[in-house]
RNA sequence: GCAGACGGCCGGACGACCGCUGCGCGCAGGCGCCCCGGCGCGUGCGCGGGGAGGAAAGUCCGAACUCCGGAGGGCAGUGCGCCGGGUAACGCCCGGUCAGGGUGACCUGAAGGAAAGUGGCACAGAAAACAUACCGCCGGCCGAGCCCGCAUGGGCGCGGCAGGUAAGGGUGAAAAGGUGCGGUAAGAGCGCACCGCGCCCGCUGCAAGGCGGGUGGCAGGCUAAACCCCGCACGGAGCAAGACCAAAUAGGGAAGCGCUCGAGGGUGGUCCGCCCGAAGCUUCCGGGUAGGUCGCUUGAUCCCGCCGGAGACGGCGGGGCUAGAGGAAUGGUCGUCACCGGUGCGGCCGCGGGCAACCGGGGCGCGCCGGCACAGAAUUCGGCUUAUGGCCGCGCUGCGGCG
RNA sequence: UGGGAGGUCGUUCAAUGGUAGGACACGUGGCUCUGGACCACGGUAUCGGGGUUCGAAUCCCUGCCUCCCAG
């Protein structure tokens, strides 16, 4: 299933957020940045940032969800470590807008790694 | 109609598609262990049935549970504090009492003791705590003066001395009851009436207290969310508690204390008691491991009915199982219907103004747009507090209008 | 998740329950040809809301924010 999203799919521990934070590329949209660095793997995985910075724990856990979503349905050839980093105003946007902005800045992100 | 008080309830509903999670069943295959067939841990697919809240929040109280030795005694410390009841317990809840606030429905209150002791009360003021007397008021004695008078004498104000007073003035948050009448040289509970206060008695209430009568002319400022006294309660830590399995290293360096005249430790105050206890113990530096299972959801539980009680709540009977994740799931898109707000349309209804055309605002209907709060379980309960969208009540209060 | 500590001018520190005070910074004026230094004057604060008290930065309750610790 191509939608599906499993544990081995994310990015957990600390040292790999920071790997990617620090070696990947950063692309930034109108309502999120992302790191993106190739794994060597044949999938991709994602990580998100959610600081207590954003809010409390329900809009911190809506940006998980909609991260979540927007990576599930929108899965590439995959091999890609993928940290997406919310704006402030991340939750406030209808989906579709999200979508879009995520599309383009992620393929921005992937072009330069050739 | 407007404003308000009180109590209770809900926290959008349904459907389609794509996902997450752990439980049960089935299938496939991986790793580890050994007694070679099982056990444990993870992976993928399919099916079935579950999957956030009234506050899950703040972490302000109380408990359960677990470990610390069986939680012993004194001191210290902390908390609570009208009365009766409820509860496993509470600082919570119910019912009452008193005090304060509000026109009222109602609301609020850490509400024991100031004649056990100690302390504090700035500025102002004479005086701020076993009372005193600044400006005053009052009469007496002494001195000198003036006036009236023939005179004994009388009057007026002034100064001094020793007194009597607390009415008036003034200060302050607060000055030894308040108001009125009598009384007096002036005054004063000095006397009287009413109110306040203390004591006694009676009735009433389980009690806090209430009501009534008598009596004393009046004890005595405020502050205990100041120290404190009295009464009651409290051992300490917290699920990162703790138990088990697996893995891992070496007993490396420095300083201090001690070797029976006893260091140190036994979960943190201190002393006593008790126990362990010896060639080591404490602190710092350096190094190793940081994976899994249990605890983990059946409980002071939820729903319904009946009974007891004024109520909080309790008892009995029947039925239900209602999240257990773990860097952490409960999501996304779309549609329909509710609810709220704005706006447009004209069909209808009734109201006010105007002779009328018409104007104003209201309800119903249709269309469009927007909104739909506060907020996310982490061991589990009982409370409190804070945040927040609405609904309901033949109910309650005040004001205004009409009949 | 659990356990603690603390909020005072713009910054950093004070203040037995009795007028919130310095230092640095800031503003204005003086001195100087100008600037600095110096001198004089001035503005600015008790985290919010209640309560106790005659009176609260201080005592009590409650909310908000910040920081620290962990097997």
């Amino acid at each position: 299933m191509i939608h599906a999203l499993t544990r081995r799919e994310r990015l957990q521990r600390r040292p790999e957020f920071l790997a990617v934070q620090r070696q990947g590329f950063r692309t930034r949209g109108r309502y999120l940045t992302l790191f993106v660095l190739p794994n060597r793997r044949d999938v991709s995985r994602l990580g998100v940032i959610a600081t207590r910075r954003m809010g409390g724990a329900v809009r911190r856990n809506r940006h998980k969800r909609l991260a979540r979503e927007l990576f599930r349905l929108n899965k590439g050839p995959g091999g890609f470590d993928i940290v997406v980093l919310p704006h402030r105003r991340f939750s406030d946007a209808p989906f579709l807008t999200l979508q879009a902005d995520y599309r383009s800045t992620l393929r921005r992100g992937q072009r330069s790694h050739g």
